[in-house]
DNA sequence: GTAGGGTTAG
């Protein structure tokens, strides 16, 4: 029995370092069948999978015994596949070390390709790659181990050109050569390859081999061939094998079809085919949308139902399907549960909270994640840069930066572009330059990002340059490339680079609706109202952001009007507004100071139970208050709980406008109480507030309160605040002075500001100075010119009055015509100078007539001509004065509205000094509130008194 | 005596 048991061994071992031993047959028998027993264990602890164990058995038997007295390969083989499954390389070596110092069997075909194996499944190709090439007579094991090596270390191409290289030494794949190679095939989407693999497949009479038919299944589902996929699913004869159901349900996942995924785990469940880990993981991918959240709970306790333990794929397939359905709270609840967390777990919650726009949280959990001890790799530094850059943490960023080049991860195509992307949102231009210079093989997103960061931090010459670049280099472009292109073309205000970009998409064939959608906006903002409604006119699908985009449009040009019209248009066209088209139509009617209009847009909201959080809020405050009624305002603000910065600050504008200063510093004050932090549009609302209220000290305090407590360093607009406050009590000299100490260079809005005073206050030598530099920064507003002819005009210089106008026309520029607004009934009714287009325009005449008649007798009105600034007959000057837009609409306000009811009107333009005059005087002699918006601010005039008093 | 197919983060 022992002799044949030592014979049977012997024979299986031809091994030339076979040791030769001088003992007794009894003493190597009992010695031999010591070996077997321990060897027997051994495999029986490697098939339980505790390595731990193997290792401890392993190493307190074997290792000691050097040479060893028997062959070890049944002890190499099962130790070395368990530190294959366990992806355990440190041990692995050690064993392969052990098999090179006992001298025993290395040239063993079957013990390397046993190591190429290991090494491959530990994610060491190159280790495994050293080995085959050492090995001489290589069986099909080897081959398959090394192509298999390849394959599961993202190295398909390789694998490929390893199998190529095998079929031409004459080697015949067998069954375990197709899965691997397919799956190779499949990686590099080569339909070609694929396609003749699979033939072979077949003649070798392999095809209907389950592992085979599944990889077959997997890889036309990667080329995106699902009717083959299915096809060769539906044909598979047995359907008890979970993998088959696998690869069809992840190809649907992946391939964003989740209904259909959620079917077929029905169907298979109902097959009696039981889930596992892979399955969990395939169907939760395709729960990737809040809709489908409800689903994803089902399987959430599906898989909680089918085991104790939470396999940790599963577990952070749960992760990362909650922080996909914006349940970042559900997500860390696995997160925190898990047993066993991996990288993958770490970074799928950091990446949760950034998709959820959740920075802060991001940045937190980083830190947790290192104080954990969990070392942050490529994947969590991409995620942090990004989280980083949208926060505009510029400090911090860079120190991750320096993270990854300490760790060489720099040198990386994704973290390079996200570091551009990153300086890039911290407006840091110089740095988002060298990081994009430094990427060595720059790729389609990293020009992409470069041009949005050009774009966005107003460098439009460069963005254009560098879109240039990308089309002399012939690198490829996209939507979201062209996206950015007209962004900066957007900035530039130019419409001709606008209509190039809407030719090169067309030719190209570029144009989804998104783009459309881009082009139609920036059409809008180039102020381009003709084009912008000729594309909308063309598209043929148009969705909610196209109809907002036009309306936008119209509001942004001036066309309220149009912009209701459209927007009533939408309705009946069945297309529901979201939150930005309200917004944008609230400030259309807030523009037309239409307020029925804005009411009844109000009311949609509420009868709709849209929240009046954010940003809704804030435009129905400053809607309410540009159409004069600002106790509205109050109302919603006050209704408001937690009320954020942008809802103080236009609740603090609103009280501005109405020339309610003590109570917009109230306010202020509130806010702080609140603990918010105001920002540069807060103070400048503020300053505003103090300016159209005559706070000359508050206004400085408060200057000086954001300089010092606040760190904000002042915009031109907030000095303009304060030289137009100074400017007011007629201290000119002081505000020239002040204007001249500013620290940054004045621009057109200080000058403007000055130059106003100047008007106001007959100052005619700083007047000149204020209107020369006016023109000299901002030379292509007409809005200057006609300040500036005014002022000329005032001081009676009618020769500079006729320059300032030459200059204009010489410029192509066109001086916008008076108009103003009256709502009556549903309407909005809009009146130039001299009007006669109203249908009651008779009588608005008559009645004009009448109450000049009125004021003239009972307030003793005198028109005081020196208000027409055109060098024309005095008497020409008097019908000019009486025929003012302002005076038409109030005058068909009176006869429109019933006693008593205030009358609102709006003007685009500055309201004159004679109607100003005018005005006070028919509040008092026809006992009517008349608000007014002029281009600047609110008149409220009552009793004969205006609350702006006399300064505008 | 080996192996082979289906999953997670960007």
């Amino acid at each position: 029995m022992a002799k044949a048991l030592l014979h049977s061994y012997s024979s299986l071992a031809t091994y030339p370092t076979f040791p030769k031993t001088q003992k007794s047959p009894s003493l190597q028998l009992s010695k031999l069948s010591e070996h077997r027993a321990t060897t027997t264990s051994l495999k029986e602890i490697c098939k339980n999978g505790d390595l731990k164990r193997a290792f401890l058995s392993f190493t307190s038997f074997f290792a000691n015994q050097s040479p060893p007295p028997f062959p070890l390969d049944e002890a190499y083989s099962s130790i070395l596949d368990l530190c294959a499954l366990k992806k355990a390389i440190e041990q692995g070596q050690q064993i392969h070390a052990h098999i090179l110092t006992s001298n025993c069997a290395f040239d063993s075909a079957f013990l390397s390709t046993k190591l190429v194996f290991m090494y491959g499944k530990c994610g060491a190709p190159m280790e495994a790659q050293k080995l085959f090439d050492q090995i001489p007579h290589r069986t099909i094991f080897t081959w398959n181990a090394m192509i298999g090596a390849y394959v599961s270390n993202g190295k398909p191409y390789r694998a490929l050109q390893l199998y190529r290289e095998m079929r031409m030494l004459g080697v015949t794949p067998d069954a375990c050569t197709f899965p691997c190679i397919l799956k190779a095939c499949a990686g590099l989407i080569d339909l070609q390859s694929g396609a003749e693999i699979h033939g072979l497949a077949i003649k070798c009479g392999f095809g209907s081999f389950l592992f085979v038919a599944n990889a077959l299944v997997a890889m036309y589902a990667k080329f995106n061939d699902f009717n083959r996929a299915r096809q060769l699913f539906d044909r598979m004869v047995v359907k008890e094998d979970v993998v088959s159901w696998n690869s069809i349900i992840s190809a649907y996942s992946a391939n964003g079809q989740p209904l259909e995924a959620l079917r077929l785990l029905r169907e298979m469940q109902k097959g009696g085919v039981s889930m596992n880990s892979y399955t969990a993981v395939g169907v939760l991918q395709a729960c990737d949308d809040p809709s489908l959240i409800k689903l994803g709970m089902e399987i959430h306790a599906a898989v909680l139902k089918s085991s104790l333990y939470l396999h940790v794929y599963e577990a952070n397939a749960l992760v990362v399907m909650y922080a996909r359905c914006g349940r970042m709270d559900k997500a860390a609840r696995v997160f925190n549960k898990m047993d066993e967390k991996d990288n993958v777990s770490w970074n799928s919650m950091l990446s949760g909270f950034v998709q959820n726009e959740l920075y802060d949280k991001a940045v937190g959990f980083f830190h947790e994640m290192q104080e954990t001890g969990q070392k942050p790799d490529l994947v969590s530094i991409i995620n942090i840069v990004s989280a980083l850059g949208r926060l505009g943490s510029l400090f911090n960023g860079m120190e991750c930066h320096a993270y990854a080049i300490k760790h060489g991860l720099h040198s990386d195509l994704q973290i390079g572009n996200t570091l551009v992307d990153m300086y890039s949102k911290c407006s840091c231009v110089s740095y988002m330059e060298r990081v994009f210079y430094n990427i060595p093989d720059k790729d389609l997103i990293s020009w992409t990002t470069a041009i949005a960061g050009y774009a966005q931090n107003k460098c439009y010459l460069e963005a254009l340059r560098k879109f240039q670049e990308v089309q002399m280099k012939g690198i490829k472009v996209d939507e979201l490339m062209i996206g950015s292109v007209l962004l900066a073309c957007s900035g530039l205000r130019c419409t001709s680079h606008v209509k190039q970009i809407h030719c090169y998409i067309m030719r190209r064939g570029l144009f989804d609706l998104v783009l459309q959608n881009i082009v139609l906006d920036v059409y809008g903002d180039c102020g381009d109202i003709e084009y912008a409604s000729r594309m909308f006119e063309e598209m043929k699908d148009k969705d909610i952001v196209s109809w907002t985009s036009m309306i936008s449009c119209y509001v942004h040009n001036g066309l309220a009007d149009e912009a209701l019209d459209l927007f009533s248009d939408m309705m009946h066209n069945g297309i529901v507004p979201d939150m930005v088209s309200i917004v944008s139509i609230l400030s259309g009617a807030a523009n037309l100071s239409a307020l029925r209009k804005g009411k009844e847009i109000h009311g949609f909201l509420t009868r709709r139970d849209f929240g009046l959080d954010g940003s809704l809020a804030s435009a129905l405050v400053d809607m309410y208050a540009r159409c004069g009624t600002i106790d509205s305002s109050y109302k919603i603000f006050n209704r408001i709980r937690s009320k954020d910065l942008i809802l103080w600050t236009s609740m603090i504008n609103a009280c501005g406008m109405h020339g309610r200063g003590k109570e917009a510093i109230g306010l202020f004050e509130a806010m702080k109480e609140a603990n918010l932090i105001p920002d540069h549009v807060t103070f400048l609302a503020l300053l505003y507030a103090c300016s159209h209220s005559g706070l000359i000290d508050e206004g400085r305090r408060y200057l000086e309160l954001m300089k010092n407590e606040y760190q904000l360093e002042p915009w031109p607009e907030h000095y303009a605040c304060l030289v137009d406050l100074l400017g007011r009590a007629n201290r000119l000299d002081e505000a020239y002075k002040f204007v001249k100490s500013m620290p940054i260079a004045p621009t057109a809005v200080v000058w403007c500001a000055l130059l106003g005073a100047c008007r106001v206050h007959s100052n005619n030598e700083l007047g000149e100075i204020a209107a020369h530099k006016l023109l000299e920064l901002d030379p292509e507003n007409p809005g200057n010119y006609v300040l500036v002819s005014n002022v000329f005009a005032s001081m009676g210089k009618w020769k500079d009055v006729d320059e300032v106008r030459m200059r204009m026309k010489g410029m192509g520029l066109k001086k916008n015509p008076a108009c103003t607004w009256i709502e009556v009934g549903n309407k909005v009714h809009a009146f130039t100078a001299r009007d006669r287009c109203h249908p009651q325009t008779q009588e608005i005449y008559l009645k004009l007539d009448q109450m000049t008649e009125i004021l003239e007798s009972e307030g003793g009105y005198v028109a005081d001509t020196k208000f027409v600034l055109q060098n024309v007959q005095e008497e020409e000057k008097l019908k000019m004065l009486h025929g003012h837009s302002e005076r038409l609409a109030i005058a068909f306000g009176l006869i429109g509205t019933s006693e008593g009811t205030p009358i609102r009107i709006t003007k685009n333009l500055r309201i004159c000094g004679d109607c100003h005059v005018f005005t006070k005087m028919v509040s008092k002699f026809f006992k009517r509130e008349i608000i007014m918006r002029d281009a600047n601010r609110f008149h409220h005039f009552n009793g004969g008194v205006c609350s702006c008093g006399d300064f505008w």
